[in-house]
DNA sequence: TGGGTTATAGTCCCTTTGGGAGTATTGTGT
DNA sequence: ACACAATACTCCCAAAGGGACTATAACCCA
């Protein structure tokens, strides 16, 4: 993470950006970065916590961030600020044009890939819980939107804050929405034994993902 | 990932049954574990192909899969085949509700996430980057479907390749809706400033998306 | 028939990351 | 006054990523 590139500079990995950028935004210390990640960042750059106090670190041997070291009473505190280096690196990062795919994992999808080898009821249930962890994150999503609906949205962030917005509401808006389809799909079974009309069905689903596509131009393939 | 749990039976993690339900779908090799990854599993369980090399001799040392040392010319080759206790143990997995959240990663969201940063070409190339991948993926998931319906589905598999097949879909078509609203929404930009009529824009976007949920019964939101 | 390329079949190992356990002190609420 | 939540860290083992390396087999094309 720390060593060296072709220009002599650090070459620092995408999560170091990450901390780099948070330090950015503002925030102070790494108790701060946790508490970033909790509120958003988890939903599209999950970290464990105990890398958000060691990353800050590196960041400051590199001169790429300054670490203030103050105490509370008896409790000592660091601080961090990005450095004008650091403004630098951040920025040149953004100007890369290498940028790693998504990358999805969902476990429950993983049991509905092996549903044929356990019960109707185990499939129905991982079916379920999607929809469940789709409500709760459209839930939290609410929670924040109505916040910054009757706070104002933040005044230096809010135009890039709505459009990160709106891609986890699409996300979980499709979760919840494919979990409902799945649960009508199912709603005949009594079992998870491949049958000759639910090949047919199968098909058929094939062929409207196919067709719903053909059918609608890029233009109206809008959020909404 | 070996360790017994309370039961004395294995503590075996997902990865590890990822594993087991790739056999039970007939996999008789590693190598046919790195084909399934790339074909399929890879959109939902990443996993580095050295492991899935590694994975199956731990099944084998558990007596959950019987490992064949076999040879091509002077090649070795080992065949592995699940076992009935390893079928048992895949059904009790299936049986068990606790299942891991999905988790999504995304560079590119993150560096729109950090958009203020740098500049307004950045900001599309990596709105650019979401749209490359989805269009990617539909393509990769429409010759799928295709050879689908021109040979068939899987006759043992099918009903369950669908719902899978839908997901996938979904989340690709959403990623290139969002991907096309958003440079709609940055058509006008030619900085990344945080301008008052941005500001407005935003909490525009939060109502329209908590307005959209509301007046969409939980009947009509299904794929389509 | 030869030679290049792709497919098949692995091993090894260094780094990075996850994530739990442990330890305190400070602030808040009742 | 006491409990509980929030703040503020450190340490470290196990898991996973993933590149480097080595082969042979099979296939295709000239």
């Amino acid at each position: 993470m720390s060593r060296l590139n072709e220009d002599g500079r650090e070459a620092l990995n995408s999560s170091a950006y990450a901390i780099l950028g948070l330090l950015a935004m503002g925030a102070q210390s790494a108790y701060e970065l946790t508490r970033q990640m909790e509120r958003t960042l988890r939903f599209f750059w999950p970290r464990a916590a105990s890398k958000l106090y060691e990353a800050p670190k590196l960041l400051a041997s590199l001169g790429l961030a300054r670490a203030t070291h103050e105490s509370v009473g008896r409790r000592p505190r660091t601080r961090y600020q990005i450095s004008p280096r650091g403004e630098e690196a951040l920025q040149r990062w953004l100007g890369t044009r290498t940028i790693a795919p998504i990358e999805l994992e969902s476990e429950a999808l993983l049991r509905v890939w092996f549903g044929r080898f356990g019960t109707i009821e185990d499939l129905r249930n991982a079916i379920q819980n999607v929809q469940a962890q789709a409500q709760a994150n459209l839930r939290w999503g609410t929670s924040i939107a109505q916040e910054y609906l009757v706070e104002g949205v933040p005044p230096e962030r809010g135009h890039i804050s709505a459009l990160t917005f709106r891609f986890l509401w699409d996300f979980n808006v499709m979760l919840e929405a494919w979990a409902t389809w799945g649960q009508r799909e199912l709603s005949g079974w009594g079992d998870v034994e491949p049958t000759a009309e639910r090949m047919d069905r199968a098909a058929a689903i094939l062929r409207e993902a196919l067709a719903e596509r053909l059918s609608t131009p890029p233009s109206e393939r809008s959020p909404g």
